[in-house]
DNA sequence: AAAATAACCGAAAACGTTTTCGTGTTAATA
DNA sequence: TATTAACACGAAAACGTTTTCGGTTATTTT
């Protein structure tokens, strides 16, 4: 059983293709009695328009490209189930390329699917196009007339829609909760300053400091490589975080920009005999589900990852739908929340 | 700027269409002269064929839909990016739908994609579907010539290719090992039998049972609703497990369907001032980050999602490029592995 | 009965490609 | 010189829609 088209139908009927078209969307230049017969006929067959036809016809695709460094990741999932959940509600698809963290792969990514594919795209950026600090591909798709959304890693330096939560402030919240929970010693778990979000984060830790009068010790911060987090990479990830943790045995206070820093840093504190909370307190970063059933479960900072991704989709779709002036764009901040658990229970 | 098409360059180069079609394909039909010329304009203006054109002329669409239950979820990623990287090098893009284990999205989810958006699709059908048992969209798309690969939770009574692990005899693995370790009384946590895979891990536990000639006792047996391990359902996932392990207190050793009863079942235990490994052992079902990073570890099933989504998408691509018989066809099944952690240590 | 108006339907163009076939020009051959 | 072959290019159809514009009939109005 093939596609059945117009014009098969048109064929069958004996009517002419325009006939079939007018029928099927009930325009009255058709008579009710031939009317009827092509609706009965197409539905009889079960016939639906040609999307790729149509979308040829109308030049849009009602499809919306998402680019993101790696799927197997809480944060990006709940993102994309954000986007699918508006976009779906307004007749959209959604279709997803990984770039794997790699400058080339979210490269041709674009390039495949910026040929008539997609009508618009959500980003988040690759962690080497930030540290190659070359974004000639986005600004050629705008310049392209393809409307871009970035999220999360966004680059200041283009001109666009973004959606963002508050790194700076979610990392001086987490910070500023150890200091008032008696911490003295606090400690920092980032990435190296090329990922736009450690960076901020690390600020955000400094920041809070400083306002509390309290001496920045650069031996307290340990900036890794963000490749560490791979599961290949674990071990090595917790040698270099019990290194840390052993050669500045004073610390009370960890504060770490994801989930599997502070994981980490909690296994590998235990081994140092190390008691959490009460020996030393802990935060991280991104509510998933290893906060919520990590022994101590972990004080987090929640960035509400469907949010984000429903106001991504609302400002691209808002912007294909042109209801949105041509020249101006937003920078949408979302609030994170400081999700207190065990891991910095009072004792 | 808008975007470049063959009939602009034309134009401007003051030749036809076709000769710019052919000169950009190096067909010597052209002269090298004006070869060149077109080509080198076109490559200045970063001329690329619309893809939508190219879809409707070759009744193909190069992508792949992957309708999933759920995104949120490390094993369904892991299929997708599985099925991803396939997909990427064999020149395929990958639309995804989520279902949200509800049927009526699974239809219209399918219904959108299948009028010429995609050339098949990959999926793994939605409880609800599995529940109701009807499958009326599944055996359409199938007879209107759009091929499907099904993977992990597969309808046996639909003939396509199909991806799964051998999840009875990995259930039968994993209690037989309890056994091995000196467990007497041995639980299953698991869903509904609706749910097919879950169902296929009960009659691995019983068969295990018998094969060691242990008496089964029902008790033992805890079959919940698949919606429990929701996030907003964690507390009452807890208090039946919690209950179920107050009423059977002689229980040493629980075989579970998946991470979140695993750790939900240690948690429980825990209060109830029982050890792990050494009063109960736990083995649980999917290897994610959760199995991982617990404490204890978690000794689990692992289902190589990445391979399951890599076979997937070679099944329905050597489908589609007419590299298989018509009317044959496969079902892979891929091994799983008990990979032991600490929740089965020998004290 | 002639003219005007509905009512109903079809031809054709357009979206951007690829490809087959035809045609005119030039160069090589008999 | 006449014929043929090679070369370089263009017209047009096709993929499946939608929509504008005309064109027949049939029906109403004068």
């Amino acid at each position: 059983m093939q596609k059945l088209t117009l014009k098969k139908i048109a064929k069958e009927l004996d009517v002419s293709i325009s006939t079939v078209s007018k029928a099927l969307k009930d325009s009255n230049e058709i008579s009710a009695e031939t009317r009827e017969k092509i609706k009965a006929f197409a539905s009889f067959y079960n016939y639906k328009p040609n999307n790729i036809a149509l979308s040829l016809k109308n030049r849009k695709t009602m499809t919306i490209g998402v680019i993101i460094p790696q799927i197997v990741h809480y944060f990006f999932t709940t993102v994309i189930s954000g986007i699918e959940n508006v976009a779906n509600k307004k007749g959209y698809n959604v279709i997803i390329g990984l770039s794997n963290d790699s400058f080339e792969k979210e490269v041709s990514n674009m390039k495949t699917l910026s040929n008539g594919s997609i009508d618009g795209f959500i980003l988040s950026v690759a962690n080497e196009t930030q540290l190659l600090k070359n974004y000639e591909h986005l600004r050629e798709t705008i310049n392209q007339n393809t409307p871009v959304v970035m999220f999360d890693r966004v680059i200041p330096e283009i001109n666009c829609d973004k959606v963002i939560v508050d790194d700076e402030e979610a990392a001086k919240k987490s910070v500023s909760k150890l200091l008032s929970l008696g911490c003295k010693k606090i400690a920092i778990i980032t990435t190296k300053d090329y990922v736009s979000v450690g960076k901020l984060r690390t600020k955000g830790y400094l920041k809070a400091l400083k306002e509390n009068n309290v001496n920045v010790n650069s031996d307290l911060i340990l900036k890794l490589e963000d490749t560490l987090d791979n599961d290949s990479n674990l071990k090595l990830l917790e040698t270099k975080i019990s290194k840390f943790l052993k050669s500045n045995f004073e610390i009370d206070g960890i504060f770490c920009v994801n989930e599997i820093y502070a994981l980490t840093a909690i296994k590998a504190a235990r081994k140092l005999n190390k008691k959490i909370p009460q020996d030393i307190k802990v935060i991280g970063f991104t509510d998933g589900v290893l906060s919520r059933f990590s022994t101590p479960s972990l004080t987090t900072i929640s960035q509400h990852g469907r949010l984000i991704g429903e106001k991504s989709a609302n400002l691209l779709i808002n912007r294909l739908e042109g209801k949105v002036s041509k020249n101006s764009y937003q920078t949408i901040i979302i609030e994170t929340e400081l999700i207190e658990r065990e891991s910095t229970l009072i004792c």
